[in-house]
DNA sequence: CGTGCCGGGGC
DNA sequence: GCCCCGGCACG
């Protein structure tokens, strides 16, 4: 435990980066409820609520969120390349979706299916109709709260303005909201193809949006953005490792870019249109570059050497010139490796934590992907720093990180 | 609530 | 660049 403090005040002026990363926006509330009703369900039900999220093409990480619950759900360690992967493909293709016709015997289906939507869109602001409260209900208590609901989407889906939920079919049951509603058409087709006969799905192409940090790439395949995912972030050239083959359904959304290139994007109109793979609307950084960031290559060969390779990830490069160049690479090295080793938890152990409540949604995806890829703060040394040691009163003793409130860079953990 | 420190701002 | 501080996560 000595502290070899000495030394490394010389280089005191400058403090160690270690791991600093994104932002800690915490988005979205956890849902850690289990949802007894759904796990219960068999594939083929898991199969239609992708169906239903094709439908709704602007709910891609809804969708994205039922995929995910299917693959974990149905995710045994081994002998899973069958069925996950027709499930991909099926989201891939999104084309093949029932037709605007039903037939009367679906009936069931379409039950479970407004279900499904009903509980999605659940947290509609215009969910006013007092129809079917049955389903709704329902289908919400699957989540065991209110709070889990508004967790649910809360991940793309609240600037959305969802469109009203009742119609999935008004068909003969019950005519319980107004046809004179029509105020949502468009949003009404975007969600599901009977309400409006034409539809623009056909000018509606769904892209893959690489979401590890200040990556941001797009790809047209689930494929391909796996590949990438796994390739590049991941670093692994091998294709499928048996249990964290889905891991990479983590780090990727299901984005919609639309043909006509003009949809909402800024005053930017500049050089978008050129690349297919160039996203129309890419919410976070519309200037966002399509090939990975320059950190993609340290990354991987970080988390390659890391012997658990895959999730954890940790970016030893300095952003501010403060934080820079770690003197303790040379002779404290093993005072720092020891933290990061801590770091989280290898990723296939999480991906079991993540199966124990693997609920729905995407948020649970994503803070996932915050904890690990994201680790939003470095770890909680235990090592007493200078403002406990010399107290705030002698405070001109601190290091000059301590003074600014900085990472501590004497007594480092 | 104290502590560590990230992000952001002033100069 | 240096310096400070609001505010947040964590224990
Ligand atoms: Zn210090």
């Amino acid at each position: 435990m000595l502290h070899s403090w000495c030394f490394l005040r010389r280089s005191e002026t400058h403090m160690i980066p270690k791991a600093r990363l994104g932002k800690r926006s915490p988005l979205g509330a956890l849902v850690t409820s289990t949802c007894p009703g759904i796990n219960l369900e068999t594939g083929e039900t898991v199969v239609m609520m992708v169906a239903a999220g094709q439908q709704a093409t602007s709910r891609a990480d809804g969708h994205l969120g039922l995929k995910m619950y299917f693959q974990c759900g149905g995710a045994g360690e081994s002998s899973v390349d069958s069925s996950p992967s027709s499930c991909s493909r099926s989201v891939s293709s999104s084309i093949d979706v029932p037709k605007s016709q039903r037939s009367p015997h679906e009936v069931d289906m379409n039950e479970l299916m407004a279900a499904m939507v009903l509980s999605s869109l659940s947290c509609s602001p215009l969910l006013h109709s007092p129809a079917q409260p049955d389903l709704t209900a329902a289908s919400m208590e699957c989540g065991g709260g209110e709070l889990s609901d508004s967790g649910y989407w809360s991940v793309g889906h609240a600037h959305r303005s969802p469109a009203p939920s009742p119609p999935i079919k008004e068909s003969d049951a019950s005519p319980a909201t107004p046809p004179d509603e029509g105020v949502d058409m468009e949003l009404d087709q975007v969600l599901f193809d009977e309400p409006a006969p034409r539809k623009r799905r056909n000018s509606v192409k769904v892209a893959y949006r690489c979401l590890w940090p200040s990556c941001g790439k797009v790809l047209t395949s689930v494929v391909g953005i796996k590949r990438h995912i796994r390739t590049t972030h991941l670093c692994r050239g091998g294709e499928h490792e048996r249990c964290s083959r889905s891991e990479e359904d983590f780090y990727y959304t299901e984005i919609n870019q639309w043909e006509h290139p003009q949809q909402r994007s800024p005053p930017h109109s500049g050089h978008s249109g050129s690349s297919p793979a160039s996203p129309a609307s890419s919410p976070s950084s519309p200037s966002s570059p399509p090939t990975p960031s320059p950190s993609s290559p340290s990354c991987a060969a970080l988390s390659c050497s890391a012997p658990s390779s895959s999730g954890s990830f940790w970016q030893v490069q300095s952003e501010h010139s403060y934080q820079a160049p770690p003197p303790s690479q040379h002779v404290v090295s093993a005072a720092a490796a020891t933290p990061s080793c801590r770091w989280t938890a290898p990723p296939t152990t999480c991906h079991k934590q993540s199966l124990s409540f693997r609920v729905r949604s995407v948020s649970v995806g994503e803070q996932w992907l915050q904890h690990q890829s994201a680790p939003s703060r470095r770890i909680r040394g235990e090592a007493k720093k200078c403002r406990k040691v010399y107290g705030i009163e002698h405070r001109d003793q601190w290091c000059t990180a301590c003074r600014w409130k900085k990472a501590c860079q004497r007594f480092l953990d």
